[in-house]
RNA sequence: GGGCCCGUAGUUCAGCUGGUUAGAACGGACCGCUCAUAACGGUUAUGUCGCAGGUUCGAGUCCUGCCGGGCCUACCA
């Protein structure tokens, strides 16, 4: 079990996206998974990537006078930018476009055609480019020029063209007996159950090419048609382990994912499209995906339009980046839509951040340089009150671990901090600066529970903030192969004499430049 | 039109299969401490648990209706 694989990916981003908050959420979600789990000593395989397929690429290459290729070479950077700035530890980064993707997509094409699910028929109906979907005329509204518009406000044309379909009306019983018997493969429940209703409500044969444009995978041997981006996008996830070689890949390893992590946006085409495409290509399903909310600017949608897009790079500069980190996982319920502000972004740096955790491990370990050396303090005897904080800092992975899980960061997080708040009421009770004078030898226990206690709060917070959490190991001279979750407990615990660095503080407050001036 | 979710202290939210005086965090107020990033600890809530009924010995927790907010989905003339 401890050693067990763990797949899990982002969504593929559409390349002409320029970064906004949005994915930076959704990334570092599994980027905290991916650390927690590889901390935790299994075999991860974390993949992110972009989209770059579709006649959306194929018109802004072409308004930017560029041919899609060197387009998207040049716009996917954006994201492998966002990955760098966000310190994500992805280990594959995958595009749409290349050679192996390819191989894959049509693969997994041909699979489902050998299994008799696709058949060639014609379409006709109004598309919009934009939102790369067919709309009902009922649907339709018109602007002040009369054009037709869909709801989403984007321009439709009347398409009428030769189209491969998929038989998804067939998988209805299929995916709702999947359902049943995976009752976590959706979460949160509430998408769980909108995504059962949409299928009881029936399911339409898909369209799954077009041949009014070139930008896109060719459907294998029949290269007038372009495969339907989603087919394509979602194959990616197969990509990434090696399909179609099954043998000689990560496949066997890593397939079936363990968490697609998505946006609420797209939990159809993952939770209802993505396994209807594999049971037909008669390939395992994944195990779970999860759909997490939207971040709200105070309580708006974020929109070009309202112009008001958080972007990842203004947050990193204004309070760093693990406090952005940490903020976004701990603020909102993962799974709901929440508000970010300035306020509640202040609020929990320095309360959390700084006057929690911070404070307490500057208070420790100050105590520590002037009192003892510079090194760790030699322990005595436990009392009861040091087994008890011991014993807290030790338990809380698996509380963090159970959370995690379930993808309820701001639960695991909470678990944690209450540890923090255990050692900051430890500190008081036992005040050590009475100790200084009166016992000397007691004192240098309480240190070194505190210490302890702070090289598990350290290897404990390594997924939300990698360098904060080294940041506070270095003060406790852990070497860097020595913090992992097996090194919590007592087993590893700090030995008494080694010599320790100068403590300086790993949280600073935030104040606010009016505040200062 | 159908369906799902939500409405609990100033704020953000916990409250599982119904059960003693409804909880946490943050903010506020007061007290304590002084090791520390003026940080830490303790004490402190007159909350009609959206409204109105109902079931029950007993409901924030189940049922019905209504009001308000969000989301999914369908659509007639």
């Amino acid at each position: 079990m401890a050693s067990s694989p763990y797949y899990l990916t982002t969504p593929i981003y559409y390349v002409n996206d320029r970064p906004h908050i949005g994915h930076a959420y959704t990334t570092l979600a599994c980027d905290v998974l991916a650390r927690f789990h590889r901390l935790d000593g299994r075999d991860v395989h974390f993949l992110t990537g972009t989209d770059e397929h579709g006649q959306k690429v194929e018109k802004s290459a072409t308004a930017a006078s560029k041919d899609p290729q060197s387009f998207t070479d040049e716009v996917s950077q954006n994201f492998r930018k966002l990955a760098e700035d966000m310190n994500y530890s992805n280990d594959d980064f995958i595009r749409t476009t290349e050679e192996r993707h390819k191989r894959a997509a049509q693969a997994i094409w041909k699979a489902i055609q050998d299994n008799g699910h696709i058949y060639l028929d014609s379409y006709a109906g109004w598309y919009s480019v934009r939102d790369e979907a067919f709309y009902a005329e009922t649907e339709l509204t018109k602007n002040e020029d009369g054009q037709k518009i869909a709801p989403t406000g984007a321009e439709v044309e009347w398409i009428e063209e030769p189209s491969y379909f998929f038989d998804l009306s067939k998988w209805q019983e299929p995916l709702l007996e999947f359902y049943e018997q995976n009752p976590d493969f959706i979460g949160p429940d509430s998408r769980r159950n909108e995504v059962v209703s949409f299928v009881k409500g029936g399911l339409k044969d898909l369209s799954i090419s077009r041949t009014s444009f070139k930008w896109g995978i060719p459907v294998p041997n029949d290269p007038e048609h372009i495969m339907y981006v989603w087919l394509d996008a979602l194959t990616n996830y197969l990509t990434a382990v090696g399909y179609p070689d099954t043998e000689n890949s990560d496949y066997s390893k890593f397939w079936p994912a363990d968490l697609h992590m998505v946006g609420k946006d797209i939990v159809r085409f993952h939770a209802v499209y993505w396994p209807a495409f594999l049971m037909a290509a008669g390939l395992p399903t994944p195990k779970r995906v999860y759909a997490h909310g939207w971040l709200l600017n105070k309580g708006e949608k974020m929109s070009k339009s309202l112009g008001n897009v958080v972007l990842p790079e203004d947050l990193i500069s204004q309070y760093g980046l693990d406090p952005v980190r940490y903020y976004l996982l701990r603020e909102v319920p993962f799974g709901n839509d929440g508000y970010i502000s300035h306020e509640t972004m202040a609020a929990r740096i320095n309360s959390d951040l700084a006057n929690d955790i911070g404070n307490l491990a500057q208070r420790s370990l100050s105590m520590v340089a002037k009192n003892c050396d510079g090194a760790v303090p030699t322990p005595g005897p436990l009392t009861e009150a040091d087994e008890t904080l011991l014993s807290a800092a030790l338990d809380v992975v698996d509380s963090a671990r159970d959370e995690f899980d379930r993808q309820a960061f701001h639960r695991g997080l909470d678990a944690i901090w209450n540890v923090v708040g255990d050692a900051n009421r430890y500190v008081d009770s036992q005040a050590p600066w009475e100790l200084r004078k009166t016992d000397p030898d007691r004192m240098a226990t309480v240190l070194y529970v505190l210490a302890e206690t702070i090289r598990h709060l350290g290897i404990l917070i390594q997924p939300i903030m990698p360098d904060a959490a080294a940041q506070m190991l270095d003060q406790l001279a852990i070497g860097e192969d020595a913090r992992t979750f097996a090194h919590l407990g007592p087993a590893h615990a700090l030995t008494a004499g080694t010599s320790l660095p100068k403590p300086a503080p790993v949280f600073p407050r935030y104040v606010d430049e009016e505040t200062v001036s």
